[in-house]
DNA sequence: CCCCTATGTGACCACCCAGTCATACCTACG
DNA sequence: CGTAGGTATGACTGGGTGGTCACATAGGGG
């Protein structure tokens, strides 16, 4: 957590230093990211960054924080949206690509996030994923009822198909993702890989 | 491509030097790994990697190349096996879990190299995707053929989707991955999130 | 005016890195 | 023996890093 130092700064100089690391935490993940080049890029001194974080970690994890805040604040309409829960899922995505282009540094710093395997973060990285599980299992759960979801299957093997599927989309929006192609990708999870009768 | 030097030594000096940087490339993606850490703990002078191979990247392309001939070595075998595609599915999964306990080492260097984002190694990735995708298309274009698979669905979706839950599978193995739950996996791509009939 | 506190600063520290190079060593051949 | 070519070596270079600290500045209250 910052210092309150950081919250007395005037907002446009605490916007460059945001600026500044998410610009570096978007091209580089945390271990390669150096402090050197945000504080050069915003133009505070190196003692300064220390008078606001404590550390290098305690920027980052403000960063993503940041970052993951503004992207669930864009994306969660998807599950309030009406329609099933395929419905949902479908905008949850466009959403999802759609926040990737409005906001590609908020985009990039949050996706590096989800690969980071530094035991420093291994905390937080699930505490993320089990914020983000609980939300798609209500959904499921509502779904399941209703009778509309395949009964036979078991929630987690679901949730971790379209978590799996979901960073691999993600990942790959920076090649653009048609609407075609992401169609028939949730397709491919809707009706399954057996033929019908 | 290590120079002739490298093959010239004798072969448990060379083995020393695989098995290092095989520890080393495994704890740490290609940035973050040591050279000088290698080069100590198999205990060769730092000049002398130089007579082996042309630098870090010369070495790292040739570990990962090793350890991924083997994985497919290892694993190949289910695209042999009998049964339909979801049996032969099923047992390239079980048999990458296998692999990854006899060889954690192999199994680590190479699913890092998997989520590497350097551009120096974008063109290497690209490779492997491809030539995954070829072995995949091959059974789906089979299974597709005798009617086992649903017809409506795109086989670019269909390699995407396992492509991607693959990958977190694999990433998942460490902390151990039963039977039952990979069954479950492949349970909800098989026959989707849809109710059936 | 001074003092006190909060904040800004950048030279500096200790460390780590990939890669180089002059030198030494080791054989094998003439 | 000498010499030539391949190989081993590790001190060294130039560059980067996160983090620190003695000092400078600023502003408010007495």
């Amino acid at each position: 957590m910052p210092k309150q130092t950081f919250f007395n700064l005037e907002p446009e100089k605490r916007q460059a230093i945001v600026e500044a690391a998410l610009q570096e935490f978007a091209e580089h993940p945390f271990e390669q990211a150096s402090l050197t080049k945000i504080v050069d890029s915003c133009g505070i001194a190196k003692g300064s960054m220390y008078q606001y974080f404590s550390d290098k970690l305690d920027l980052y994890l403000y960063i993503v924080d940041l970052a993951y805040e503004q992207k669930k604040a864009y994306v969660s309409r998807a599950f309030d949206s009406e329609g099933d829960i395929f419905a949902v899922l479908s905008e949850y995505y466009r959403l999802s690509y759609q926040f990737a282009l409005d906001h590609p540094l908020l985009h990039q710093v949050a996706n590096k996030f989800w690969d980071s395997r530094s035991p420093l973060l291994q905390t937080e990285l699930e505490k993320g994923r089990l914020s983000r599980a609980k939300d798609f299992a209500r959904v499921l759960a509502e779904s399941m009822a209703e009778g509309k979801v395949n009964p036979g299957l078991d929630p987690e093997a679901v949730f971790f198909v379209y978590h799996a599927v979901g960073k691999e989309l993600i990942d790959h929006f920076h090649q653009g993702c048609d609407d075609r192609f992401l169609q028939q990708v949730l397709d491919v999870l809707k009706f399954g890989l057996a033929a019908r009768d």
